[in-house]
DNA sequence: GCGCTCTTGTGAATCATTTCACAAGGTAAC
DNA sequence: GTTACCTTGTGAAATGATTCACAAGAGCGC
């Protein structure tokens, strides 16, 4: 299958959004029109995103809500409990940990690390945090499949570095600095610092 | 000036950044192709970022370090301080209040707003969290220049229209739903349940 | 069945971004 | 001053993403 546009994935996951609030208030179908008012988008692009991976619509009459849910989700790996571990107990990690939003999307945090002993063996929402010593041994362990990274910049690269070399195939950075991982693993960074800056560039030149 | 691509800003960012960590090392002179190494991306892509804003560097020397983080500085914005408000004060709005990365950008959280009444008078990191009836008062008073969104997504879109109202014209949206703001705002949005659903695409697509 | 209306799916065209490639300009050694 | 060597700045080419535009279906009323 040809290579996927990330933003391409990311208007999908937004139009699964969608449906399921449309599915919530009861409509079964929907056309591709609707789905674009919605994500910010135009008609076509929903299509064309969609078309990518088959063809889910009925001409003149839109798509099926429920069914192309199950289709999105199917293509988005949503069907399934991903097992997520954090790293870093700090503000962030602690943040994300209590998080509902991931729990309600299929993703479970099954455990939090931290180097601090102040801070080991406290309980964050249920979960235990631990001894950072445990990482390895416990992903294997525990079948994670996603690690988190909200620990500070300069221990970033080498959490990564061991999550890595214990099997962990995808994380989101939260630390602000570039990472690297070896290819066959994906990472993404979320930098909010960055944002703000971008605010900052957008504020100084809006008047052209 | 014509119009600068989001993907420029972020990398300009981005160099700014390792500007401010090899000017820490001493170091004078920096050429595209070390920049380029840094960021992930290629010297022809440093130059041509640069080049929309003018000529920094110098040919067969690179650019002056010093000199080129002032001049991003000040396209990026960042030469002052802008102030900020959290609404909301929950894990996520916490989280971004005690956030130390921002302050080290020159981002000062001023105030940080609250429904419910057992989270107001608390005090996060040096700032009391206040009633979000003065939401509007405060943020003339304040000078807010941006405010941040971390409230649940049904209240998200009538708090950022209380913003507006109030003068904000730039905002950061936590909340995972897709909001509407008049032209001469900006809007972004952080949304890590959508982040984590990028990784799982990734996950099960990684075979190919 | 026929005509009318609606909406999809998709090549082609447009627009945006990145990469290439190289002339021009600058440094440094001798 | 001349030569050898670097690195910038930038048009041009290539690649990638979005928008356009329309033929092909599908439902519905009569």
């Amino acid at each position: 299958m040809k290579r996927i546009a990330e933003s391409t994935v990311r208007r999908l996951s937004a139009y699964l959004r969608f449906l399921e609030e449309f599915e919530a208030h009861g409509h079964q179908t929907i056309s591709s029109g609707e789905l674009a008012a919605q994500g910010g988008t135009t008609s076509a692009q929903v299509r064309k995103d969609l078309s990518f991976f088959g063809s889910f619509g009925k001409r003149g009459l839109g798509y099926s809500v429920s069914a192309l849910s199950t289709s999105l989700r199917e293509i988005l790996g949503l069907g399934r409990q991903w097992n997520v571990v954090i790293v870093g107990a700090g503000k962030i990690g602690a943040a994300l940990a209590q998080y509902n939003g991931f729990r309600d999307r299929g993703f479970k945090v099954v455990a939090v690390y931290d180097f601090d002993p102040a801070r080991v063996g406290r309980t964050l929402d249920g979960v235990v945090v631990r001894d950072q010593k445990e990482l390895e041994s416990d992903i294997a362990k525990l079948k994670a499949h996603i690690a988190l990274i909200a620990v500070p910049a300069e221990a970033a690269q080498q959490l990564v570095d061991r999550v890595v070399r214990a099997g962990v195939k995808a994380i989101l950075n939260f630390a602000p600095t570039p990472l690297t991982v070896p290819a066959g693993v994906t990472l993404r960074s979320v930098n909010m610092a960055l944002e703000l800056e971008i605010l900052s560039y957008a504020l100084v030149n809006s008047d052209d």
